[in-house]
DNA sequence: AAGTGGTCTAGACCACTGA
DNA sequence: CAGTGGTCTAGACCACTTG
């Protein structure tokens, strides 16, 4: 029962409370003291002692079982998050082209669109000082007669095009990491020999109603780097 | 203002103004009402309306301003979050094999070790029906004297492991996501050719002193399939 | 029946921001 | 100065779990 000095008491609930989880003290599985007897412990109230464990459990290390009590989870060490760089990551902008293309077989499948529609397409080459590190193609469903937005052929970053679309909160995003040997006619882009090892980034945008709104490919050379993400409950 | 028959009160806020922020009514770096003005218009307490907020402020929808007020956050788009399949995967454990090695220069460069330290293997060959999908190898510090661990040698998943060498919440992880051509060894044992592309998946892991307590490293043969993750807002 | 967490009321005092 | 959020008190009633 630490304390610093004017430091919330619902605070140094949770510092002691996560410094007995994080020491194995209160291990996974067990029950921590209930809200009542942290309320006579810390000489508080149970609303005070109840906003500690709400940050314990938002947090991940315990959760609450009406009627029981409060246990220890199991930790979660497979669950990772990044943030993906979104443009001048790799680099530079390096050449740009939009274009309206009808749906090949690929899009018509990944955009769930049928054979008859048309989109919206930009295609950017990024580059550092040495090479070219990525090539970026971008996937807007085009409704003919909609006037295009600045945003879209000026190429502001993919999630900001796609919030003017819908909203920008109403849509979610899935990616999904891949990889593959460069051919032909990429790497005539990429300025680089047949052969050589990409990873590609997938990403889906869709709205409330799962409908795709957003497609794009992004292709990353593999001396570029790495992508980074974390897990843990240290850091928190 | 919806009302659900026995809904808690603080989830009608919750939702009341989620859907406002969602269709855009509520604009990021727009003020919501405050406390008082929400307290009023669902006649409640405060006490119950931070409650709501708390919550929404937790999922990244709005933040608070001391002093002026509740205010909608930009939505973070690119934040990602993943949950890594551990094991069993991408098939069945073909081939396991522990043994005690010396750091090589990799290990000594990404373990932060010194040159004259040991450290304990493990490899593993995972396959399908049809094919080699995953060769992994972890890396755990070996003291000298200090007895091997049943989980260790019986290869359980790597979290697991290293949760035995300190505490189950007392670490975080670090991963790595890279992509490269097979070459000669490799080949072999993933019984493909040399040049095709795999996907490394590299891993830290960290005590609280930020003292590595494992690496790894993971192939994962390009045919398997993609690394899958998401981000967003519609699914809290 | 006793103990647990879930929800809620009706206040209080504080530090801070803005007109 | 009035208004805002941050912290806290001292209760209340409920549904649930356990002995």
């Amino acid at each position: 029962m630490s304390k610093a000095a004017g430091e919330p008491v619902y605070q140094t609930i949770i510092s002691d409370l996560r410094r007995q989880i994080i020491r194995n003290h209160l291990k996974p599985g067990e029950m921590i003291p209930s809200e009542n007897e942290l309320s006579a412990r810390y000489q508080t109230t149970r609303a005070t002692v109840r906003r500690g464990l709400q940050v314990l459990e938002n947090q991940g290390f315990i959760h609450s079982w009406p009627g029981k009590g409060y246990y220890v989870s199991q930790p979660r060490h497979n669950i990772f998050t990044f943030e993906f760089p979104e443009d001048e990551w790799s680099g530079t902008v390096a050449y740009k082209n939009a274009d309206i293309i009808h749906a090949t077989p690929e899009l018509c499948r990944e955009m769930e669109l049928d054979s008859s529609a048309c989109v919206l397409r930009i295609c950017r080459v990024i580059r550092n000082e040495k090479r070219v590190t990525a090539y970026d193609i971008k996937y807007i469903p085009y409704e003919k007669g909609v006037p295009l937005l600045e945003a879209e052929i000026d190429y502001s970053v993919f999630p900001e095009i796609v919030a003017q679309k819908s909203a920008p909160f109403a849509f979610y995003t899935r990616m999904e990491i891949g990889v593959d040997t460069i051919s032909g006619e990429l790497a005539e882009i990429m300025e680089c020999k047949i052969g050589e090892p990409v990873m590609i980034l997938y990403r889906y945008f869709m709205d409330e109603n799962g409908k795709i709104i957003g497609y794009g490919k992004k292709y990353i050379h593999s001396a570029y780097g790495r992508l980074k993400a974390e897990s843990g409950y240290l850091n928190r």
